[in-house]
DNA sequence: ATACACCTTTACGTAACGTCAATGTAAAGA
DNA sequence: TCTTTACATTGACGTTACGTAAAGGTGTAT
């Protein structure tokens, strides 16, 4: 399939001006140019085109763009994944701002009291994680993924390296629930610990952890007889208490 | 409390340059100016800078933000609501991006094949969104709530009845992802209604449906051993089946 | 032949600041 | 008291990613 500037540009949802603005910076270059200098894009082009507005949407400047679609070692999966671990960045900031917002309607039913710094928190979070998103490949090259990723414990793609530590995670929890199953307290010290550290195995699943989620999940162990049926092979009751330690969790966190 | 420009910037994460700006622009004035001419904010300027930053955040052009916020009639609570609809719809789009570059991961991986129109569906997804967000207090004011509300309605509170609709839900799933799984396609109907059985059978137990997190629940499946276990009990495989059936329907559905 | 929708390049305009430059001021230590 | 350092001020020009003419060539349908 060939394209001229506007048909591409309608298909993309971009205008005519950007496709000849990006020929010119040589971001996307035709295809070809035919006999009456008309720009003409094929599929090598939709294809870059493509790469081009996904991270455009991240807030990637043009020339760091240029870099990324120009480089003759570009590993197209590896950048969708690195890309698809930004948006969830993203998200994450969005949820922030959420979470910000709610307080601020609190604030002003007079709810809630929230400090000035408070107040400034979401736009904070996103400044620290812009940076992150500037200088994150930078610190990478410079000191390993390990160390990297350890602090952003977000990752997902699940490499094998957070594959063995969503083990380990599971391990722990199993080992915790048992001890909390016998101090019979959902609310106590040891049950609070087994939650949070499902919650931390969850985070290894789930793109976006949400108390209610959360939650519902503790229910849907112990109504679904399937995972009744794990967790509780050791333990009769073990599910119930779970569910139990992760609606106080969920309900007391803030 | 009172902040000199720097105090301020630094607190809210903006350059003292921004502040100046805003302030050149009308936008948001100090309190007063102390007798060596430096600017001094107070409390209300905080609190504006936040609705500036707000809005800022939401793309909304600091000449919009202007009318906005120097409106006589500027109601804050309502404002702050409308912003908290706004940035859940901003979310949306980004799941949206998302589930297109999960597309695109399984495209490179030759899984699936995807054509030129929905490459860009994200992109476009985002302009329907932007329409939605235009017209749809419109679109309610003129139809009700009830119209509008009822494609999102959600099943809470879990009585005995739902729970034998969930069960009913779950063998129905099983029976089709057997089914599905003798096609060996992924993407084919009977995987499809699996897939579309999965979510349905999700939603009694999850308070909020998203495609990111249906899709982060399929790669539990597999990356899980407990789960894994209990979806390839009668057929290996499945697990993986179950989670490629899903990253195309989340992929897919609009 | 004319209309009309497309294409071209050139060039200036814009938003929201960043970044000097040149200069004045407040606070703290020698 | 003097000096250093950190902060403040107002210009003014630079930048990014295009929008928006202007002035003109191309393709095809009537």
């Amino acid at each position: 399939m060939e394209y001229t500037v506007q048909k591409l540009g309608q298909m993309a949802g971009v205008s005519t001006r950007t496709l000849r603005y990006y020929d010119e910076i040589g971001i996307l270059k035709p295809a070809r140019i035919n006999s009456s200098g008309y720009r003409i894009y094929g599929q090598t082009e939709v294809n870059q085109l493509q790469q081009i507005l996904f991270y455009k949407e991240l807030g990637v400047s043009l020339e760091n763009i240029k870099e990324i679609v120009t480089a003759p070692s570009f590993d197209v999966e590896n950048a969708l994944r690195e890309h698809r671990a930004k948006l969830l960045t993203k998200k994450a900031q969005l949820d922030a701002l959420i979470a910000n917002v709610d307080k601020t309607i609190a604030l002003s039913e007079g709810r809630i009291t929230m400090s000035d710094k408070e107040k400034f928190k979401g736009f904070k979070q996103k400044l620290i994680d812009d940076n992150e998103a500037k200088y994150g490949q930078e610190i990478r090259d410079k000191y390993g993924y390990e160390v990297v990723n350890k602090s952003n414990q977000k990752v997902k793609g699940m490499s094998e390296r957070d594959y063995e530590e969503a083990t380990k995670l599971a391990n722990e929890l199993t080992e915790t629930l048992q001890i909390a199953f016998r101090t019979g307290d959902p609310a106590g010290a040891s049950a609070q610990k087994a939650a949070d550290l499902h919650r931390q195995w969850l985070c290894y699943y789930w793109d976006s952890y949400s108390k209610e989620a959360h939650a519902g999940l503790g229910q849907m162990y112990v109504d679904d007889p399937r995972f009744t049926a794990y967790y509780d092979e050791k333990q009769p009751g073990t599910a119930v208490f779970l569910r139990d330690a992760i609606l106080v969790y969920t309900g007391t966190q803030n």
